[in-house]
DNA sequence: GGCTGGTGATGCATTTTTTGCATCAAGGGC
DNA sequence: GCCCTTGATGCAAAAAATGCATCACCAGCC
């Protein structure tokens, strides 16, 4: 897109907060890039840029401008896939920000089965927690965004939720693994692993931990979850999740998880002892979403529904 | 902004059909804006426009695309709006489209007002009925609508709707004058001169004469209120209007209407023989307006809701 | 205090892109 | 069949963008 060059030249200053360092990494001098930018403001009639000595920031009318630029790009997407789609082929991209919650197994499983139905569609996942996934829904850097935490911004719209009860996985021969449900004052002394601090599922535990005094032996933290629940095999501890990272779609309980590593089993987690967290599937608010990723998102709350019907909401 | 200059090509070009028209009417030779043209095709990678021999019309990939350029003007607008909003001075411009009805008084009172506050805000006019008003706020050629007539499509927003009583407007000295409400019935026979059939005032004069089989004298159908409402100094007749076109602010009546020709009297039609029309306050759905006409919206429906509190609506 | 290494701005020659002229091929109206 | 108008295209001229060399500026550091 030769006319949309010079605004995507700005995003990239913008994100480098230097000139040289954006025309280097847009294959150009500093000469031209420069040269273009300052054109641009003067078709504007304002700086964008403040110029300082160690390169440049966006000042007030730069921010807002480029979030218009954004909010273009964007939206030529959409245009885009909406003409390609005219041809036949269901053409895009759709671009994923989520927690490592849903991007364990639910998202890899619902991404695959559009992909049955669409194989011209591309995915970018990109994990995140709460704060960054608005973000990048509001720099347009994602379509989607799968929050298990509370919501902040007012940008954002939440097209679906999902209530998900914390669940406690240890290997099948641990203490607790009798029990049919666990209770906070259980984890006392016991060794477990957490997720790490920006996890939604890490911050109802630590709330409730502390609101009952109780004191796990905490060996070990991590975001992976995959580190962690493989770890469990070599040293018996508890580690914590929610049902939709434990198993894609099927009803999370004992036997039945078909495809949940069978040495180790899942417990739910008093409700009375921790709140059930919510799930958010999101978008910008405002926004019209290009073809591939509404149809997606479409389908994903349509799934949700149909496997969690009662803990869907909207 | 040099940057947008091959989409407003293609926006011309849509609307005379013609490159050749185009170009000329952009000042610059087929040849240029011919190749400008493909160029966008081949980046879009699919043609916009379908060859005919007597000129060029645009093909659903074009339709869509045009509505998108369309869009980015309308933004671009809109944050440069916002960005001259920070050095100072409100600076924009308002694009209105309005029957005649709203234009006569209360439009010219309203903006005088609104520029007595912004003075580097600039107005745009254009007198249309329903659904050209409709058409206007959908090609982003208006940024407000005031329509007096139903609203027919669905990417319209009514931001507030004030409900108007027909009024009939005679010389003093006429027969009708005398009374308080004029009925349906006392127009049979009687001279009138009526507004063009796309007014809503005329509709819903008709509907009345219709259902009550009541057929006047008409002597004269003009879009012009004004040459109306003068003619009626040389021929005694019947005419009229809605109350915002009679006078400005002020409630309507018999002596206090102080800018009201004095020669003239208005008399309510009987709420039983016409319904009350409603004016609607519209602007395109889901579209973020420029700083000026949004404050400008506010300002009116502020204003309407301190003179018709009881009419005004939303 | 001077040096160093980084930044963005600018004059000038070069390269790339855009534009205009002349011309072609195609289709509708008479 | 002729005529007119349409969009497309080859080629040369004009215009714009780019790159190089260089300047002025500022912060950190010795």
């Amino acid at each position: 897109m030769r006319f949309m060059t010079s605004l995507r030249f700005i995003d990239v200053v913008a994100r480098e907060g230097s000139i040289r360092k954006a025309a280097d990494k847009l294959a150009i001098t500093s000469t031209a890039l420069n040269r273009r930018i300052l054109q641009i403001e003067e078709e504007i009639g304002q700086p964008l840029f403040e110029r300082l000595p160690g390169g440049v920031r966006l000042n007030t009318a730069g921010e807002i401008f480029l979030q218009h630029i954004r909010s273009q790009f964007a939206d030529l997407a959409r245009v885009q896939s909406q003409i390609a789609d005219l041809s036949g082929i269901r053409r895009g991209h759709v671009r994923i920000a989520s927690g490592a919650d849903a991007l364990r197994r639910f998202l890899p499983e619902a991404i695959a089965s559009y992909r049955g139905a669409h194989p011209a569609v591309s995915f970018d996942l990109a994990r995140c927690y709460g704060e960054e996934a608005e973000a990048r829904l509001y720099s347009l850097d994602a379509d989607i965004a799968l929050i298990f935490a509370p919501i902040r911004a007012a940008h954002v719209h939440v097209a679906a939720t999902l209530r998900q009860q914390i669940h406690c996985v240890m290997p099948a021969g641990h203490r607790l693994a009798g029990r049919d449900t666990i209770r906070i004052r259980d984890l006392s002394g016991e060794r477990v692993v957490l997720p790490t601090a920006q996890s939604g599922v890490r911050q109802l535990l630590d709330t409730a931990l502390l609101r009952r005094s109780v004191e796990p032996d905490v060996i070990l933290e991590s975001d992976s979850f995959e580190f962690m629940q493989n770890f469990l095999h070599f040293e018996p501890a508890l580690f914590f999740q929610i049902p939709i990272a434990i198993n894609a779609g099927r009803a999370v309980g004992g036997a039945d998880a078909a495809d949940f590593d069978e040495r180790l089993v899942s417990r739910p987690v008093d409700m009375a002892d921790v709140a059930a967290g919510t799930l958010h599937i999101c978008h910008l608010k405002g926004r019209v979403l290009p073809v591939a990723a509404a149809k997606f998102l479409d389908d994903i709350i349509t799934g949700l529904r149909g496997r969690y019907s009662d803990e869907v909401d909207q």
